[in-house]
DNA sequence: GTTCTGACTGGGT
DNA sequence: AACCCAGCCAGAA
């Protein structure tokens, strides 16, 4: 009744900080599992209000078609998103990622649908 | 207060 | 395949 909007920015942060190294999602995947799929862009801004939090890997969420679309909006520079999933093992080349298939990490099949 | 844009996505033309 | 449009919601001008 009152934190039902800050409870999905939590979650947001909440379900990014569960993507593990070397894996990566998309705003929309963490959208649908939160159950708010429409909503894939209010996720771009949770992370937007994520900056300066470093538990939370938000250059582990990229678009669904593995773009690094928010790269930009890292402090230090764009590089600083690609440098960090490239340290993680993630295979990226023109701010896209590769092998995105394998390296894609959803929350309702790695955390459970239910 | 209205209008536009944006770290998105899916569907239509 | 490329481009356009509508939906979602919050913040800035």
């Amino acid at each position: 009744m009152e934190d039902s909007k800050s409870n999905f920015f939590k979650d947001v942060h909440e379900v990014a900080r569960l993507i593990p190294a070397g894996r990566v999602t998309s705003y929309g995947a963490i959208a649908a599992y939160l159950g708010v799929k429409r909503s894939a862009r209010m996720v771009g801004w949770a992370m937007n209000q994520a900056h300066g939090d470093e538990s939370i890997p938000a250059h582990r969420v990229v678009n669904r078609i593995g773009v690094l679309s928010g790269k930009h909006n890292f402090l230090g520079g764009p590089e600083v998103m690609q440098q960090r999933l490239e340290a993680e093992g993630v295979r990226v080349q023109k701010d896209q990622v590769q092998d995105f298939d394998q390296v894609f990490w959803d929350p309702m099949v790695e955390l459970g649908v239910d």
